[in-house]
DNA sequence: GTCAAATATCACCGTATGGTGACATCCGCA
DNA sequence: TGCGGATGTCACCATACGGTGATATTTGAC
């Protein structure tokens, strides 16, 4: 659970800057943001926490590089899950949002980012939110082609709300294991969620 | 910002007691779950800490006894949004997500207590999740008379999204001002939403 | 080989936390 | 009046935190 301590593998600035990224990825992922800071970073990282500042300006500066790499993360993660062009708009939110589930549902990380940005608002998780929803936007308009949502729908607010949920649930299902009396630990119970928003999409987006 | 200290008001177990539920519960709104503390508390209460510890067993103790206020507050505001008995099943479900975004937007307290939930599991986050749930439970069977949700529709699976949705635009809009680019600030912006919701239940609760 | 810069470590500061035992004060009851 | 329990205060502990200045060690250029 722990990185070579700097003295066991030379001096190496790079490999030193990645192994405080990886042990603070690993911490916040682990036991969330209010166990979060220099003093465990540097103990699991095996290095003095003098360099977390020198190397990174701070927390501040090292949770920017993690909401980037998390933001390309997801990017990446949302790519691989490739939905061929889809033919309608309703098929589009239909695929995008259950590949979002998959790739949320994975990221214990990203889980933790999303439940910090709920709980705090501070200049660290307004980046992070903003660099995710980038990602996000980017990955959407690659798939999108000229699809665009039949008219007299709100989609944006309709999107919203569906994303809000998947969210919620997500996060809710780690912490809790369920919500609102549904239990969300296995996939058939994942499944029955899927079927309710894919249900949802195709009734309201076509509705028109 | 801050009651009289106890020696002010001389000696009653109750009246401190009540002043340092009342604290805890200010402190929490105010500023979260992670400076919530002992001292943070004991100060703002005009107190020792020594009697947090006498009164309430520690902070999971007061966290109970808050647990159960927020709870009671959350039922009795619920049935002052006097929903007259609804004709259709989505009549009812439509005026309960109603009613639950006015209550919620509405209580800061709630609303930390709930991102509290989503950011660490422990037995205090699942007691105040499990008294919000039967809180909940307890009106919705007052108020839904004989209904039932249409056969060939998961609707438990359909609540649970909606609940989950308005929860998550809830908190977000509190830390984020916003969520997926749509902006949430004002009462014209969450009619939209108001209306996205409605429009949803009622095509698909009548699709079936 | 020398010397300076880059890398890494260490020791320390002030502050805050949760928690506890000993003490002071007040009130009601005998 | 005195006594005992209830109420409230205080001083202190160990621990952890974020942050910083001084120091040691290695590397690479000359």
């Amino acid at each position: 659970m722990k990185d070579l301590s700097t003295t066991e593998r030379g001096r190496d600035r790079p490999r030193t800057q990645d192994a405080i990224v990886a042990a603070a990825k690993r911490l916040l992922a682990d036991h969330g943001f209010e166990k979060w800071g220099v003093n465990a970073i540097a103990r699991s990282a095996g290095c003095d926490k003098q360099l977390v500042y020198r190397y990174f300006g701070g927390l501040d500066g090292l949770a920017e590089a993690i909401g980037r790499d998390v933001a390309a993360d997801l990017e990446s993660a949302l790519s691989a899950k490739a939905v061929p062009t889809p033919d309608s708009y309703a098929a589009l939110v239909a695929s995008l949002l259950d590949a979002f589930i998959d790739v949320l549902r994975d990221s214990l990380l990203m889980q933790r980012i999303i439940a910090w940005e709920l709980s705090a608002a501070n200049p660290l998780t307004l980046g992070f939110a903003k660099a995710r929803g980038d990602a996000l936007a980017r990955w959407i308009g690659r798939i999108k082609g000229d699809l665009s949502p039949p008219p007299g729908i709100d989609a944006p607010a309709f999107n919203a709300i569906l994303i809000a949920a998947i969210q919620h649930l997500t996060l809710s299902a780690t912490a809790s294991a369920g919500f609102a009396g549904i239990s969300l630990q296995s996939e058939a119970e994942w499944q029955r969620v899927r079927a309710a928003i894919r249900h949802l999409v195709s009734t309201v987006f076509k509705s028109a």
